[in-house]
DNA sequence: TAGATTGTTAATCGATTAACAATC
DNA sequence: TAGATTGTTAATCGATTAACAATC
């Protein structure tokens, strides 16, 4: 069973810029790439990407640098970008169908195998390919397709009870795309994807902006 | 002209959901509510939240809490969330249609102007009530529509394209769906939202969760 | 050997948290 | 007055960065 290492948050935001970084240098055929490189795509220093690097082993060769291949392919299994994550998604809106088609997940290893809503006008049907259930079958169909990741796209209101259904359920990682603080229980990972929050800090800085010129 | 503190990044961003948490309280009919109730809802310790408040002033009272109804204004101000800030949005994608249809995006003062688009077919169309311009078009409507910050949701391919059209047409304020790093003047405020990158962050959790059960 | 670049140590920086006098 | 809660100071924690010996 391969080792893993507790990894800083900000170094593990990180990894999934130097791995795209990675595979355009590996297109062009560049067979090594410096930390300087890899820093200059994050915006870090190059003794940044070094340190976040080091979490994971040594990578790199002393006077050389790091092979562009071998190091994309440490990143991928680190994150485990190669292995299939089966996860479902509640709340099919404008939000919720654009993450359903959205093919960039797929490269990663995401495969959401179901979608559920309450307006019976949805259920039933087809969207992005993947078939739409009424939010009363959310418990079944997790374990009869074995899903471990919740995704939930409804509105802030509905959010909680979808939270609570997914955790009943057994699903133990939660993409939290409502704009509303959820409770779960402890053994539960959730990450808050608030972007209605994340506009209001966007609109500090253009009023600022304003203000200074 | 008001007066703006600077603010760390992690203080400016749990505003918001201190801000929300008010909004609520306030619909309860609550008069006052404590740095206790606030970090509860950030899951943050009510010191954090003091600390974090105390960028924008005294805002509160001893003994007593916070007013609700004048901290919610005093947030509301500071993140400008009542001022209409004026945005284009380029790249009618799956996630461009979502974002340009999200209600919750108007309640916070963004009121997207114009679509871009270089498909042929969506050009002229409406979508989300909103009218859809050909790429070509950016600079001249950006000025003529006095867009000041630019949404960028085409595929990583051409968003730094998109981001110098924006940057020539004067926008300074550019959020950025496109999962690709881009390269901005410094003038220029840049904020990424790599759902991409994100998702390969959220993968590592799963593979450890995996792991250790 | 000279030049380049790593991994790591130590110094620096900045954010979080605990503690408490001041205030209501 | 007793109890509650603020704003702020100081201590703690954790991440970033600079510097450099080790390595190629």
């Amino acid at each position: 069973m391969p080792h893993r290492a507790a990894i800083p948050r900000p170094s593990l935001a990180r990894l999934p810029i130097y791995y795209r970084r990675l595979l355009r240098h590996l297109e062009q055929g560049e067979g090594i790439i410096s930390s300087q490189e890899l820093g200059t795509a994050a915006g870090v220093p190059a003794a940044q990407v070094r340190k976040d690097l080091s979490h994971l082993g040594e990578l790199g060769r002393a006077g050389v640098g790091y092979e562009t291949r071998e190091l994309a392919l440490t990143l991928e299994d680190f994150m485990g970008l190669a292995h299939t994550k089966i996860a479902v998604l509640v709340g099919v809106g404008n939000l919720g169908r654009a993450l359903a088609a959205y093919a960039g997940f797929e490269r990663y290893g995401l495969r959401i195998v179901a979608l559920f809503d309450h307006d019976p006008e949805k259920v039933g049907k087809q969207i992005a390919g993947k078939p739409v259930f009424g939010t009363d079958q959310i418990a079944e169909r997790v374990q009869s397709l074995g899903a471990e990741m919740g995704i939930i796209t409804v509105p802030a209101v509905g959010a909680q009870d979808v939270a609570d259904e997914m955790v009943k359920a057994g699903i133990d990682v939660i993409w939290n795309f409502a704009p509303r603080a959820l409770i779960v229980p402890d053994h539960v990972i959730l990450e808050n994807e608030d972007l209605a929050a994340r506009l209001a800090t966007i609109s500090y800085h253009v009023i600022l902006r304003r203000l200074e010129t």
